[in-house]
DNA sequence: AGAAATATTAAACAAACGTTTGATTTTGAA
DNA sequence: TTCAAAATCAAACGTTTGTTTAATATTTCT
C-alpha cells in the first residue's frame, strides 16, 4: 500500500488561506472596521464560522496579517541594509528590494498603513514591537555610519517613517490617482526605485543644509 | 433699541462645530468606521439626532471635513508654491508652511490619510477631485520649471503623492513612535521641515542619478 | 405677542455586527 | 472497519449600528 504525498495536515491550508487572502484584499479596498465577516466569509467561499473557528477574532486576523507583512519588511531590512558595501550601496539595494515587495504585497502594505495610526490598544502593541525592531536596525546601519560619515544626527525614529513613507507613497495614493489619470501616467516600478533611492540618497548624504533656507 | 450684534445664524454654530471636533479626534484615534455616532454624540455632548440633523449622514459628515483639509492644503499650494522665487526658494517655504499646517491639523492629516486608499465610490469621487487640483498646481509649479531646468521629467502624479507623503510621515507614525520611543527623541517642528526641504529639493534637483546604483 | 423657523430631545426602526453553539460531515490513522 | 480529531455547517445569540420620526423647546423676525 502507498503512503500519501501529503502526510500531514494541508486540507485545512486551503480554507485558512482563502480566508486571508479575501482579507488582505478587503480589508486594504474597504477597511478592516467597514468588512463585515458575513461578505468576508463569502468573499472567501467559506462559512461564516470557519473564520472565528481558524483565527479565533476578527483582530486576531488583523494582527495576523500586520505580522505577516512586518515580518517580511524586517527581513529585507536586515539582508540588504546590513552586508557589505557603503551607505549608498546598502541603502540602494534596501529600497530596490522594499520596492518590490510593496508592490507584490500592495494591499498589505495598504492595509498595514490605514491601521497604523488607530490606537486600539489590542492592537497598537503589535506595531510598536514591529516598530522597535525596524528602528534597531536602521539606527545601526544608516544613522550611526552616516553620523560616521558627515557628523549629521539624525534620529531612527525620524528616518526609519521618513523611508517608508517615501516609498509606500506610489502605492498609498495609487487608487486616488488612478482616479485622476484615468490609469496612465505613472513611472514604472524599476524607474520608481531609482528615483525613491536617489531622492533619499542625496537628501541625506547630499552637500549641506541651511543653503536652501529661504524668506516667508 | 440696539440691534443684535450677529443678525445671523451664529448659535447652531456651537453644536454643530463640537460634532465636528469630536468627530476628527475620534475618526483620527479610532478610524471612521470604528467610531460610532452615539460615542461621537456623547463626545461631543450633543443628542443623538443632532449629527444626522446638520450633516445629514455620517458619510456627509467625513466629507466635511476631509474638504476642510484639503482645501487648506491646496490654498497652500496655490498661495506658496505659486509667487515669486526660484523653484528652491518657492519649494522651501511651501514645505514650511505644510509642517505647520500638518502639525496643527494633525487629527484632520490622519483621517485624510487613512481614509485615502478606501474605494467607497461615495468617498473616492471627493478625494480625487482634490488631487486633481492639487496636481495641476504641482506639474505648473514644480514639474515644468524642473524639467526647464534640468531636464528631468518626473510626473506630478509621482511628486505630489512623495512630496506629501515625506511631509506627512512624522505625523502619521507619530503614534506608534510615541509609544516605540516613550514620547522622547523626534526632532523639533522647524528642523523637521528644514531636513524634509532638503531632502526634497536634493532630490530631485541634485547631481545627476544613476550615478548610486549598484549590484543586488 | 404671535407666527415661523430652527434646535433639541427621547424613542423606535430595521439591518448588520462579531461571536457562539451544537450537530453533522470529512478526514487520517489504528 | 472503527474511532477520534479536524473541518464544515445552519442557526441563533445579544449588541450595536446608522437613520428616522414625531413631539417639544428655543430662537428669530414681524
Amino acid at each position: 500500500m502507498m503512503n500519501k504525498p501529503h502526510p500531514k495536515k494541508i486540507k485545512p491550508v486551503e480554507s485558512r488561506d482563502r480566508i486571508i487572502q479575501a482579507a488582505v484584499m478587503l480589508f486594504a479596498r474597504k477597511g478592516f472596521a467597514e468588512t463585515g465577516l458575513r461578505e468576508l466569509a463569502a468573499a472567501a467561499d467559506v462559512n461564516l464560522a470557519m473564520i472565528n473557528y481558524f483565527f479565533g477574532s476578527k483582530k486576531e486576523l488583523l494582527k495576523g496579517i500586520l505580522d505577516t507583512f512586518f515580518s517580511g519588511y524586517l527581513d529585507i531590512a536586515r539582508e540588504k541594509l546590513a552586508g557589505p558595501g557603503d551607505l549608498q550601496t546598502r541603502v540602494g539595494r534596501f529600497i530596490r528590494h522594499v520596492v518590490d515587495y510593496f508592490d507584490c504585497y500592495q494591499d498589505y502594505l495598504l492595509v498595514t498603513i490605514t491601521e497604523l495610526p488607530h490606537d486600539d490598544p489590542e492592537i497598537i502593541a503589535h506595531k510598536a514591537n514591529w516598530a522597535r525592531k525596524m528602528i534597531g536596525v536602521i539606527e545601526k546601519e544608516i544613522c550611526l555610519p552616516l553620523a560616521r560619515e558627515t557628523g549629521r544626527k539624525i534620529p531612527p525614529t525620524c528616518i526609519g517613517p521618513m523611508l517608508v513613507s517615501l516609498i509606500a507613497a506610489r502605492f498609498l495614493f495609487a487608487p486616488v490617482m488612478e482616479e485622476v489619470t484615468g490609469g496612465a501616467g505613472s513611472l514604472e516600478l524599476s524607474a520608481y526605485a531609482e528615483m525613491t533611492t536617489h531622492v533619499f540618497l542625496q537628501g541625506i548624504t547630499g552637500p549641506d543644509w541651511k543653503e536652501t533656507r529661504n524668506q516667508t
